[in-house]
DNA sequence: CACTATATTCAACAAGCGTTGAATTTACAA
DNA sequence: TTGTAAATTCAACGCTTGTTGAATATAGTG
């Protein structure tokens, strides 16, 4: 359930806007003021809740990632015991992987979305990526290259870790619902839709990792 | 070959620097006298060349669109005329559309380097996806998409755009060397290694391509 | 040479930036 | 109620931003 912006303290405002216009602009491309204004909330009190604003862009971004990576770990470790003994199957691995574009599409909470945009914006970015990634999620990316590694024994080590590049940046271009897509199909296809996306997405990953790790 | 950086004239020397920041830093995170400073000019002179910012920025994302835009254009069309009136292979057509790897990586000169990770920069960002991509790549991407229709008649429009966006993502995330796979793999990768990345993401892309768009 | 247009430098502007310290209000416990 | 800490506002700071206009240097033409 959604609250409403009036329930929400100021302190939470402020990161939820900070969500939204980092997700939108970057980081360099947001001003204090413009979340301030954006939270109704004067620009000083910013600063005193969250000191810098680094510090704060840091707080924007690791509220949900832990979220999310628990989620993440949790869904993972529910398919193996669930598997047993058996190898998990391509397929279940890699749902577990876009798991966010269903946490996403199934919240109605549009904070989600934001987030989704934001943690392509790190992804992307040369800067960011190396100073946010490794704390929270490259923890999690590791679990997951061993359950492909259980599931594609034959494979070798590099193309296990290319082919996880290559979904990893079709998902991180979804998430940043840029809006190229609906464009290039004059609406027919929605950047929004994450629903679809997602439910493409795993086949056309998991007939790439059979292709490239398959034995030669 | 490269030219020498003594040699070249100040308003170039601009472009070079303003490509080799804005692609790390982004649009907002770079100054105009960040950009002078690198360029070893005054910070006049480069509103003086090119006037705004902004249009700074648009220079240095065209000057090389068009190049790359045209050599597409010219593979593609290569392509179609020496596989007749038989269907070009999918990988042919994926090669193509992965010209900018093979551009980077075998041209010496860093400035394509850098090129690469501004246009993941724009690919990336929503701000900046619609106001640029539409100028060039976006036609040439039409091309791209009927190449494809034509390889794979029986699949749904949709699906072939789907899929597209998922390639678009996977090359958008190699353009951008993030290092990213450097960490995860402890060096065995390298973000700079279009060459593999290049190699293993054509057979990856094809397999998907025909998992999504067989005949259902 | 002189003349002219282009290129480059210099200094400065108004506006906006993140951040801070002091004053004020609110919340809450005693 | 009174006392205390947290929350919030206000005003301002020093600094950086993009951009400009005038001054100077350079290049090219007759």
């Amino acid at each position: 359930m959604a609250q409403e912006k009036e329930n929400k303290s100021k302190s939470e405002r402020i990161l939820d806007a900070a969500e939204e216009l980092f997700a939108r602009y970057g980081y360099d491309g947001v001003t204090m003021r413009q979340i301030a204004t954006k939270a109704e909330v004067d620009v000083a009190l910013a600063s005193y809740h969250f000191g810098k604003k680094e510090a704060l862009f840091r707080e924007v971004f690791n509220r949900r990632a832990e979220i999310l990576s628990a989620t993440r770990r949790k869904v993972l470790m529910e398919n193996q015991k669930q598997s047993g003994d058996g190898k998990q199957s391509l397929e279940q691995i890699i749902e577990a992987f876009l798991l966010p574009l269903k946490i996403a599409q199934e919240s109605q909470e549009p904070g989600w979305r934001n987030y989704m945009a934001l943690l392509a914006y790190v992804l992307t970015s040369p800067v960011w990526n190396e100073v946010l990634m490794p704390t929270v999620f490259d923890k999690r990316v590791e679990e997951f290259i061993d359950a492909l590694k259980a599931a594609l024994p034959d494979a070798r080590e590099e193309d296990i870790h290319w082919c996880y590049h290559y979904v990893s940046g079709a998902l991180a271009l979804t998430l940043a619902q840029t809006g190229r897509i609906d464009r290039l199909t004059g609406g027919k296809c929605k950047s929004t839709d994450f629903d679809t996306a997602y439910n493409l997405m795993i086949p056309f990953v998991a007939a790439g990792f059979r292709e490239v790790c398959k034995p030669k």
